[in-house]
DNA sequence: ATCTTAACGGCACTCCGTGCCACAGGGCAA
DNA sequence: TTGCCCTGTGGCACGGAGTGCCGTTAAGAT
């Protein structure tokens, strides 16, 4: 069942190769930890050449998390099959809760990567960089949809940055957690909290500044007025 | 003026070879590229040794922007320094536009790190981690702020990023116009716009919806009086 | 059975980053 | 001055990442 029985590709061969070396990368990761284990013992424990992992991954990193570019063309599929009159909240917070589908699918991978990341300085700022490309599709997105509009780009930028960061609050908190299911929609409504942040839905031109200062002093009057009891 | 003139250090001169290396590996990066500049042509262009470079700096990637650590340090000052009344919304700006100092002090520098950084990949993801890192700084002190109010964190995590995400709009749109001291005001204008996108000022406890619901009517009911004009 | 195709393994190479050590030169004390 | 300590330095060697190249080998087509 070695290298011999492997030679050539199979038709599916090559999806199996590719599973066993995700699973020798994550199980050799979490006993030796990342930087005492070498593309070398990665495939060997695959059972394939050091040059073949590289055919499959770019580098070591992409052997933990290869689901990255995945998760882009999930995003982007949303934006381009939604319906052109759906709100841009709603379509928001659709888009950004289907890339919950592809952490929690397999809590347990989810948990060890979750490890992973947290403890491996190099994992931490590939995971920030991961991050980075999916702020930037969302800031596209909502940008194309926002021209014209006061402070449109701004607004896209914060929108999908207050998204984003509100999906990793949420998502961390879930896996910290211990990642069970029966928490996901816990899970889910937290990272809904963040639709009242957004400023989606405050198209008027006017002044967003006159309409916040009048925000303001209602929230000063309802301060003082539970401050006091 | 070699490596013989400064064999044993002087007492600034650490600092001058520091200088030097930075200068020699950002006119190497500009004039051959980032990949096809090795650490040891760095190194012999400042006229030091390879193993010399790696004392200054942890990695090639360093030698671009050596000043993260000192910028952390400044926004860590600010909030530390900062009058306990001060409204958080005055003290998140404040502390998102000492950035804006450490990036246009130089604006030569700036526009070259900025050209380099939109080229490499490799720059580019470290600059995300970059990114990632003030982030999270935001988001620690805001959230240590926050403490009891309600979804304190999340408001903390979205704000933060929010601040982040506008500084960089700001900037990256001031570098890609040409970086002119003349347009800092307006890009500080820019940036400070995204005030009102912010959830900090909506303190009451009552509850965010009914704010915003109300928000909103107040919204629609300018944009229709603008759009009959 | 033969040909074509494509994945594989191995080799060699460059470069990054680090541990180790010998050395140079300034400061200090006798 | 002489000898010693201390610190920054350069050179060397090593391990590991990632890449180009090429011979090999098995699978599928004819």
């Amino acid at each position: 069942m070695t290298s011999s029985t492997r030679r050539g590709r199979s038709p599916e061969g090559r999806a199996e190769v590719r599973r066993e070396l995700v699973a020798a990368a994550a199980r050799l990761f979490t006993e030796r930890g990342y930087d005492d284990t070498t593309v070398d013992d990665i495939a060997a424990a695959a059972g394939v050449g050091r040059r073949t992992f590289f055919r499959y991954f770019r580098g070591k990193e992409d052997a933990l998390s290869p689901d990255h570019e995945r998760g882009l063309s999930r995003i982007a599929e949303v934006f381009a099959d939604a319906h052109p009159d759906e709100p841009l909240l709603s379509l928001a917070l659709r888009a950004a809760e289907t890339v919950f589908d592809l952490y929690t699918v397999d809590p347990e991978v989810a948990r060890q990567r979750f490890a992973l990341v947290g403890t491996v300085p190099a994992l931490r700022d590939r995971e920030a960089a991961s991050v980075h490309h999916y702020r930037r599709l969302f800031t596209r997105e909502l940008a194309a949809r926002l021209t014209g509009r006061p402070d449109g780009e701004l607004r896209a930028a914060v929108t999908a940055a207050a998204l984003v960061a509100a999906h990793n609050q949420a998502l961390h908190r879930w896996l910290a957690d211990g990642a069970r299911d029966a928490d996901l929609p816990a899970c889910v409504d937290h990272f809904r909290r963040v639709a009242p942040m957004l400023p989606l839905e405050v198209d008027a031109e006017p002044d967003l500044a006159e309409v916040t200062r009048r925000l303001e002093r209602a929230a000063l009057a309802l301060e003082r007025r539970s401050g006091s009891r």
